[in-house]
RNA sequence: GCCGGUGUAGCUCAGGGGUAGAGCGCAUCCUUGGUAAGGAUGAGGUCAUGAGUUCAAUUCCCAUCACCGGCUCCA
């Protein structure tokens, strides 16, 4: 007999060699028809963390913890998916004999198969057929089994089979057992873990049709990626379905058209955007306050041209490493002179750090730009606001001594935090990303600094209380980071602000600072980005917030509508009054029913109407409606006010 | 850059080998309106661009460009 122990604490004795099933059903068949694999931790596993996943079909040998893991549980909707993924692969080897397969994970929504169909070309219209044939599959009960053979045969099944995807898979893996896992007709080099039976998949949806490269190298072959999503209820993909309607409703390449903020013209390029009027006011708005927080952190102003030398991106080694894939060189009537479009601002900032001697006493020196910068992205990468091939950075650089770093670092988290705050996103993670430990040649930089760099940012993460993960290995060669991810309303990520630290600029830029005993000691540098780009940020906040801007943000924050001509020039009085207090209002007296107004400026998402009509004009009030609710009667003065208040409230 | 899709009026889209349609928007007029579409009339298109097949191409074929969905990349 073994001893199983439950989440709460309790502990069951079983035979040796139970399955997450029995258990489950030992404990209710409820919880036997929900749960979808089983955590299971051994008693004899030492090491940190959760255990591993099984099958709930794989006997448990010895002690251990267990979690049942339903759909709920992420790990659950992963093997869900998972098993979703060879269910569809044994459709398509239905549908189309002699397909052969590369993988097909679980991904964050569904899961997806890399499939190579020889001359058969699949298109949209093929998937309906393999939804359908999946769910009959579904019907059949089919169990998952997991085999273990030896490598060797395992290679030769493949061969065999003729798939060569498969075989290279094996050949990489290392000698020993290597799991199968069948269901029905259906075997796959598998890790597992799967269903216990495939009747739980209810819904199906292919998603997707996408080429993707054989192990994401675009000099191999290519094969058909077919995406899919599948559910346990069919409510549940109809719930999903409507989640896509609607983040396609707030899409901010859609909302930019009906708000009129930017545009793109394949005559200006692509990549570029347009800022109309609207937009620009956004714009202004979003760099104001970023502005003024910042002044409240002891930084200072610069500005840098637009193109810089040749030399400064051969001195800060971007043209090494990126040149060739950039904006190429500018030339000029000047034979041999060459210039490039920046593709950051942190060379002209350490030159601005150059531009006299520095002494301990200016550190931290801390150098704001919304710098606009210019970088030659793939034409297949473009999208939107989110990637485009100019934009600007609400870019800042400190230059500190290393012992400053931690402090300036945790500075640096409040700003963004405070950023966060204002903007609702309320749902974020932060990733630490450090040194290789395995390898640390990659990384220029002594060791000692490193280490002060890396301890720092854990501190600091930690002192602010962040829901940080620390990744090894994703540090820059440069220096170690601090990224944070942010969740929309509708629950997808983001990657927002970055901080990094940096060896490599002061080195190359040779920056020096005086320190307390006269000697000459380097600085190291922060770059930081709370907003990432305006670009980039102006897309996210659109879809987080399907265009309703907080009141301080929107380009017009009041529409006057008089109800007819006759009460134009209250309604005018009315707007002045609201300008000169620095509220950005204008009138809307077009021929045009009050409905049809009311509807237009709601569709701009204009945030506050006022109204007037006779009743108005003679109490001297506005009737104001608020995001598409009736805010009641006011006085011109208290309209005023509280329209203060709103903005207030919201900045605060 | 690669794979696939799309490109018709300012916008959203229908159509189809015999040179084009709707709704919205726009203009003019009527209407002077009370909280998300009042009415009438009218103007707008080299059917993305270039070459090809054809008696005839916006439609079919090819190329190019842009956009969309992915892949790869992202200082």
């Amino acid at each position: 007999m073994i001893n199983i122990t439950f989440p709460d604490g309790s502990v069951r004795t079983y035979e040796r060699g139970v399955t997450g099933y029995e258990i489950a059903k030992s404990i209710s068949p409820r919880l036997a028809e929900e749960a979808l694999a089983a955590s299971v931790k051994f008693a004899d596993d030492t090491t940190a963390g959760q255990g591993v996943t099984y099958d709930l079909d794989r006997p448990i040998d010895r002690d251990a913890s267990i979690a049942l893991l339903k759909w709920e549980d992420e790990e659950g909707k992963q093997v869900f998916w998972h098993s979703s993924s060879h269910l569809m692969a044994e459709a398509l080897e239905d549908l189309y004999p002699g397909v052969k397969f590369g993988i097909g994970p679980a991904i964050e929504n569904g899961f997806y198969y890399d499939v190579d169909f020889a001359d058969h070309q699949v298109n949209d219209a093929d998937l309906p057929k393999v939804e359908k044939r999946m769910l009959e599959l579904a019907r059949e009960k089919q169990t998952f089994t997991r085999i273990e053979v030896a490598k060797a045969d395992a290679l030769k099944h493949f061969e065999d089979k003729g798939d060569p995807y498969k075989c290279e898979l094996i050949s990489e893996l290392a000698d020993g057992t290597i799991t199968y896992y069948r269901n029905g007709h259906f075997t796959d080099l598998c890790r597992g873990p799967h269903l216990h039976n495939t009747e739980v998949i209810k819904a199906v949806k292919l998603t997707a049709i996408a080429g993707a490269y054989w192990r994401g190298d675009e000099k191999r072959q290519q094969l058909t990626r077919i995406y899919g999503i599948t559910f346990p209820k069919k409510s549940m993909l109809d719930e999903y379905l409507v989640m896509l309607e609607e983040a396609k409703k707030r899409d901010h390449r859609k909302l930019g058209k009906e708000m009129e903020l930017f545009t793109f013209s394949s005559r200006v390029g692509q990549g570029l955007p347009l800022w109309l009027p609207r937009g620009a006011v956004m714009r202004l708005q979003l760099e104001n306050f970023l502005r003024r927080k910042q002044t409240e952190h002891g930084y200072l102003p610069v500005v840098s041209p637009h193109i810089g030398s040749k030399d400064l991106y051969v001195t800060s080694g971007h043209y090494a490493k990126y040149g060739q894939d950039s904006f190429q060189p500018i030339h000029t009537p000047q034979e041999g002179e060459e210039y490039m479009l920046k593709p950051m601002n942190c060379p002209h900032h350490c030159e601005i750090y150059r531009s006299a001697p520095r002494s301990y006493r200016d550190l931290p020196l801390r150098l704001a730009e919304f710098g606009t910068v210019y970088r030659y992205e793939q034409s297949g990468e473009l999208h939107g606001l989110t990637r485009v091939r100019s934009f600007t950075q609400d870019d800042a650089h400190m230059f500190v001594t290393p012992d400053q770093l931690k402090g300036e670092f945790v500075k640096v988290i409040d700003l963004i935090l405070y950023v966060f705050r204002i903007f609702k996103f309320d749902k974020f993670t932060a990733q630490i990303s450090l040194r290789d430990p395995l390898d640390r040649t990659k990384y220029i930089g002594s060791d000692e600094n490193w280490e002060k760099a890396e301890r720092a940012i854990i501190e600091a993460a930690d002192e602010k209380g962040l829901p940080a993960v620390v990744e090894y290995g994703e540090a820059a060669f440069y220096g170690p980071k601090l990224d944070f991810m942010v969740r929309d309303a509708i629950g997808r990520k983001w990657q927002l602000g970055t901080i990094q630290v940096d060896y490599n600029l002061p080195d190359r830029f040779q920056l020096e600072y005086t320190d307390t005993d006269g000697s000459k000691k380097r600085p190291v540098m922060i770059h930081r980005a709370p907003f990432g780009s305006i670009e980039r940020f102006t897309a996210v906040l659109l879809e987080h917030t399907a265009g309703h801007l907080p009141v301080w943000l929107s380009p017009d924050q009041v529409k006057v509508l008089p109800i007819s001509e006759k009460y134009s020039d209250f309604a005018k009085k009315v707007c002045d009054l609201l300008n000169n207090s620095d509220i950005r209002a204008s009138i809307d007296d077009r021929n045009e029913t009050l409905g049809k107004r009311i509807r237009e400026i709601s569709l701009l998402r204009v945030p506050v109407i006022a109204i007037i009509g006779e009743k108005e004009v003679a109490e001297g009030t506005v009737s104001v409606r608020k995001e598409g609710a009736d805010a009641g009667t006011m006085k011109i003065d208290d309209f005023l006010e509280w329209l203060r208040a709103t903005i207030a409230e919201e900045l605060s």
